[in-house]
DNA sequence: GTCTATACGTCGATAGAC
DNA sequence: GTCTATCGACGTATAGAC
């Protein structure tokens, strides 16, 4: 089934793109991994670059997803923003390991001068939106986009310096912190 | 004169393993900007990872100097954080296009799992333990090393969110912030 | 399986300093 | 004449592409 050979080799490209990064990461990799040959891997996709597209792509869907799913299953605002900040603590075994996902792919294909790199921007750009109407909701007014960078720069941080320390410990002070924090603005509106 | 390039090599492979990442950068990207034949490199290095190596060493040392110089420059331990927190403006520039030195070579190394990325994680301890130091003098006790590690976290995701969403106003905003947040506890204390 | 490009690394030769 | 920094051709491995 040729559908399934794609989306298989789409989400092993995916997870080796993360482990190892884009640049790094060889149709030999992704190919033997998959159980296929390099030579049927053209026959999914053109080039490295479309199969970049098809990964972040895929991203992009399963990003969106993730946010409807936390916006229906939460009743209050601030829960849906603490439900974005536990993925640190729910994905820390990962992240501990590679990083952030978004933020480590982002600043890769920066340094190549990729030409995907806006496509893979936009990953950032739903979590941002999506933390905006959330803060929005909680009634923060011109403060909602501010206030959803802030969450954003600060996860990110948390999981660069994760990747670096290993200080598991840290993690959970800070994930606890900005759960307060947001609870704190919660109960102020 | 020998150490005049080998010198040079090594302020050339930091600026290029820091724009276009240590992975993606040649010897011969190398070569032709210092000016040198790619043999001759080996005269001086005898592999890449001895380059990088030397480059994470002049890094360490040339931190080692910039905080010596900060702490004897500022008269309170909260302008000395403060004189930390400024370099992402005053490195805004580059930081815009490539991330933040420190952070960006320790994700790919963490994910080439390359030998070397004890040594550059070193970096991150450099200023993990004088933040520590001046959060001490300014009475934190034992919140001191919590509150070192949340400033370099936060550093880090304002550098990372900068790089990719290129926004101004929003770095400017957190700078502030975190200064004043800085304050804010040198005059509780 | 093959082709082309490019990477890292090696080697012998050269030229100037002393 | 020796030493040392430099050069450029070469070898080998591996990448992407077909």
């Amino acid at each position: 089934m040729r559908q399934s050979t794609r989306s298989t080799i789409i989400a092993v490209a995916d997870q080796l793109f993360y482990e190892a990064g884009f640049y790094h990461t060889s149709f030999a990799d992704i190919a033997s991994q998959v159980g296929i040959s390099r030579g049927n891997f053209y026959h999914h996709f053109k080039s490295k670059e479309e199969l970049l597209q098809a990964v972040i792509e895929q991203r992009l869907a399963a990003t969106r997803q993730l946010l409807s799913a936390w916006a229906a299953g939460s009743e209050s605002p601030a829960a849906r923003i603490c439900a974005y900040i536990q993925i640190v603590i729910s994905n820390r075994t990962q992240i501990k390991l590679h990083g952030c996902p978004v933020g480590t792919l982002c600043a890769e294909l920066a340094k190549l001068e990729h030409p995907s790199l806006p496509l893979a921007n936009r990953v950032f750009g739903l979590f941002a939106d999506w933390l905006t109407e959330q803060f929005s909701a909680l009634g923060q007014g011109q403060q909602a986009r501010p206030r959803a960078l802030k969450v954003l720069a600060w996860s990110q941080g948390v999981a660069t310096l994760y990747n670096a320390l290993q200080d598991d410990e840290f993690v959970e002070r800070e994930v606890e912190e900005m759960c307060n924090w947001v609870q704190g603005l919660a109960a102020a509106s």
